[in-house]
RNA sequence: GGCUCUGUAGCUCAGUUGGUAGAGCGUCCGACUGAAAAUCGGAAGGUCACCGGAUCGACGCCGGUCGGAGCCA
């Protein structure tokens, strides 16, 4: 289950999840939201608590320290173990989330070549010291397509493409099985809401996340530290500035509230080009039946 | 009431000595295969407050009107 950030995935959900289950089919949810990974980033990932969870069994939240990395390979990993586990003990799987790198890993036959930190670390500091033109000189040559594919001035692309090439000694495009074939069977149902509807809902989302206490969660997250990824959050990053002082309240939320309306865009435009989605309106009152009706028909069951 | 500053894209502002305008952010569209709530690309958008004057030609010079800000009475 696809859809920007706060079009009521995790609602959904939790009602198709219970529908299904009242059908005698028991069901779990596994998560693909990036930051939900992070234990005790929970106001501001609008994570469901234990109690909102309504006895569904969920997956893959909380299964970081704030202080790591977050990895796609390591969710990829992680997550299609969890549904093959689900599946294995004869339940049904939903993924749902909102990062759609992460949903891509495990939906479609990605496979992400490896990686190694001294490559990388060499690359990051020239990217520092010299700007991505040099990167995207050098890409030209070994592996132009992927160059002009990149752009000039697309550093982090840049330095995971020369990385790869490096690593594996072919080009970074070739190789990659296509974002089509579906690495199991699957329905995908998209959220959709209209943009200025989703905007209001988005940016009065933002204003509660401080009005409960998103500024505290920060402060107590503080002592033990955030990694790079985990204070590069949408409200994390505003949080921390008001907390140092740099910013009034009335900024960091103005900030975060502008950085989600953005994060929403660039979901809806990732998520648009899935092939066999089924899209439903946000909106209507009996989206779960309609949910359920896509499954149905869509489905098959014998390989279901 | 007097003096000074000021009015340029939705917002904040740049615009050398006059040749019909730019940036950042926002908006819209797009890319995306090991940080992805990341990283990047593109586009739209302005009768340069208004009126008049001098000039071949004004956002830019002169005069006035209206709206801001500050200082002095």
């Amino acid at each position: 289950m696809i859809g920007a950030t706060g079009t009521g995935k995790s609602d959904l959900s939790l009602d198709l999840a219970e529908r299904l289950a009242a059908q005698g089919v028991p069901t779990e949810i596994v998560n693909a939201d990036a930051m939900q990974l992070y234990r005790g980033m929970d106001i501001g990932t609008a994570k469901l608590s234990t109690s909102e969870r309504r006895g569904v069994p969920h997956h893959l939240l909380d299964v970081l320290d704030p202080r790591d990395e977050a990895s796609v390979a390591a969710y990829q990993r992680d997550a299609r173990a969890a549904i093959e586990d689900i599946r294995a003990r004869g339940a049904q799987p939903i993924l749902v989330g909102g990062s759609g790198l992460y949903v891509s890993a495990v939906l479609y036959d990605y496979d992400f070549p490896g990686t190694d930190a001294a490559i990388r670390g060499r690359l990051e500091a020239e990217l520092d010291e010299r700007g991505p033109g040099m990167l995207h000189r050098r890409l030209l040559e070994i592996d132009p397509e992927s160059a002009r594919e990149i752009g000039a001035s697309n550093g982090r692309r840049l330095v995971r493409a020369l990385e790869v090439i490096e690593l594996t000694g072919r080009p970074f495009r070739t190789g990659q099985p296509g974002s089509e074939s579906l690495w199991r069977p699957a329905v995908t149902i998209g959220l959709e809401l209209d943009r200025s509807l989703l905007v209001e809902r988005l940016d009065r989302r933002v204003e509660r996340m401080w009005a409960a206490g998103l500024i505290d969660e920060v402060a107590a997250l503080r002592p033990t530290g955030l990694g790079v990824t985990a204070a590069r959050a949408i409200g994390y990053a505003q949080a921390l500035a008001q907390l140092d002082g740099e910013v009034d309240a009335g900024t960091a939320i103005a900030d975060a509230a502008a950085l989600t309306r953005r994060y929403a865009r660039r979901q809806v435009s990732w998520f648009r080009r899935y092939p066999d989605t089924h899209w439903i309106d946000a909106l209507v009152p009996d989206r779960v039946e309609v949910a359920l009706d896509r499954i149905r028909s869509a489905a098959s069951p014998a390989a279901g």
